[in-house]
DNA sequence: GTAGATATTTTACGCGCGTAAATTTTTTGT
DNA sequence: ACAAAAAATTTACGCGCGTAAAATATCTAC
């Protein structure tokens, strides 16, 4: 502990025996100054709990360490579990990571870009809300900062693209599902929110043709962010007018599953594998709540772990000068079999 | 549009025909110039897009806009449902409001109040951790930042308080399922991570004893937030060793509930209020997910809207200046009633 | 229309740190 | 041990804005 409070860098300086610049330098990058001085200015911290002042040290620095991390809807889980994740990584790397929604509202969308811009962040890892965002606006950051957009791809832009593979996504849980039962009819939204979809029922048509199915797609209605809701809905009308043609539904997305489970259970119909089961019901993306449902879900999960990782680091070494092409990465995902299908 | 980009506030205060100072006072508060000089200012604005450094704006400015909200875990639906609430409140109140989870772990809270300290933010809306919360550190960091408590209390730390009455919850849902069927016994985890679970078994204790029942209480183990988990394993060991002793199972909290259905799904246990079903199951908190477990979760909720309205507004007054007593304000939740009891 | 109140302008300084250039010190390789 | 290379220091300036004080302009009320 110390005496009198360290009000600046100067200060610090003077108490640690190192002059001012050698210190801003060392705040810059502990590794860029020798050992031995890093060592004492350590010391120094630890015993008088210096910090510097952020808003002066990233005021003439072009490029802060700041990152922005941006989702669609923070709300969903699997956006807080993926920015959860992106968030420990951009710390690790020695980035000061901050955490924005767009609340699924296009506008909003636009406002956190703004603000971001106004944080001379070193870069950003953006999940577009994808059909609505604003594409001008978009591509107008990203010629500003340095941007890696992952989950939803916007074709070319940014730096790169990092997601989820959904064509093998959906191939292979279709593929799952006609081996083991009858071939499964699509269920999704008509109007989704992002591209992924189209690729997912894209994948859906192919496969069932590869495999000598005939497809069939159920499209409900519903606009927004609610898929639960939506999917409760466009379930119940489905099963009403009895619009699955087959006893396996492959659900584009699990909180749309989780929804139509929720239907299913409120017309009596029973989901699961078991012989005394109405229906099957798989989703797709490892929703974290997709354990918990009842039946807990058949899905097909995202890599977590290796999304993040490819995107942080693709992110980082465009930071740290590596120019390398625009080029898209998409990480296969690992089927979860469970109850429901 | 304009032909130059503006670079600082000298030249907008240019273009502007105001002097730099009136500027720089209109950014800190629009209301405080006159209506004709914020005219031109505003004019000036929408034609070149300024925008000051906000770098430069808060370093010198001993109370800056920049509010934080923090909560224990953002994975957790409920608190990035109030998170956005809290959010929202603070962005039409004219703060920046920057978003911070603990990620459920006592060391991260204590880094996010250091880096927040940091910002020197006008205040901070602090759902703590509780239990595992670093006390003295909360108490330090309030000390120094304006900073209102929600959720989880900590007594007389902060401006205030601003959370649910547990034991209006508790003792409401306590009765309702008293009158509409067999006497609830109280699942709950051993070692809950914050006060308002023992505020809840307090509350079923006195309710019980208030209508004339025998109160009967089943903890189970675990320790973290993964509460879906720890009723699902609770409630399978619960099940399988008859522990539950009576047909009517109250939840501390819906993920522990969320986690119990599924112990009951795989146990072939039905739950519901219908005559065929063997058990009833009720949970508190309106947890986001509870409208779509199966079967959809009768609980009591909490009223995110007046809490986050309360909270905000209570914060906003402090930081305003209006200076008032410690007090804690508990709002009532509502019953929803829906199939699981 | 005039006094008084209120708002704006002018002037000037400082915040805490980044950063560049020239100089001095320390380290490294042989 | 010595020269070359690397690192640290000294010195000095600027970033964009907050803010204070004094002078001036504008508004309000009667």
């Amino acid at each position: 502990m110390s005496m009198k409070k360290i009000r600046n860098m100067e200060e610090f300086s003077a108490v640690s025996g190192i002059s001012r610049p050698t210190v801003s330098k060392y705040f810059n990058d502990p590794e860029s100054v020798r050992k031995t001085t890093r060592a004492k200015i350590e010391k120094a911290i630890e015993a008088h709990d210096y910090r510097p002042n952020i808003f002066a040290m990233n005021q003439n620095r072009k490029l802060t360490k700041n990152v922005g991390i941006v989702v669609p809807l923070l709300t969903d889980p699997y956006f807080a579990e993926i920015a959860r994740n992106l968030e420990q990584r951009c710390i690790d790397a020695g980035y000061r990571p901050t955490l924005f929604s767009a609340h699924g509202d296009p506008a909003f969308e636009v406002e956190v870009l703004d603000t971001l811009r106004s944080m001379k962040p070193a870069g950003v890892l953006l999940a577009p809300l994808g059909r609505a965002s604003d594409r001008v606006a978009l591509e107008k950051f990203c010629d500003d900062v340095p941007t890696l957009i992952f989950d939803s791809s916007v074709d070319e832009l940014g730096l790169a693209f990092v997601g989820s593979d959904n064509v093998q996504f959906t191939t292979h849980i279709t593929d799952y599902l006609c081996r083991t039962g009858e071939a499964p009819c699509f269920f999704e939204m008509k109007t989704p929110a992002n591209p992924n979809a189209h690729r997912r029922r894209q994948a859906y048509l192919s496969a069932m043709e590869t495999f000598g199915h005939t497809p069939q797609v159920i499209s409900v209605d519903g606009e927004g962010w609610g898929f639960e809701e939506i999917g409760r809905l466009g379930g119940h009308d489905a099963l009403a007018n009895h619009r699955f043609g087959t006893n396996t539904i492959l659900c584009s997305n699990d909180r749309l599953a989780i929804g139509l489970l929720t239907a299913c259970y409120e017309c009596n119909v029973t989901v699961g594998r078991g012989p005394d089961c109405a229906i099957r019901v798989a989703g797709q993306d490892g929703h974290p709540h997709s354990r918990y449902t009842c039946p807990p879900l058949t899905t097909i999960s995202h890599d977590y772990d290796a999304v993040s990782k490819h995107a942080a680091d693709a992110l980082f070494e465009a930071i740290d000068g590596t120019i390398s092409p625009w080029k898209s990465t998409r990480i296969q995902g690992k089927l979860v079999l469970r109850d429901s299908a």
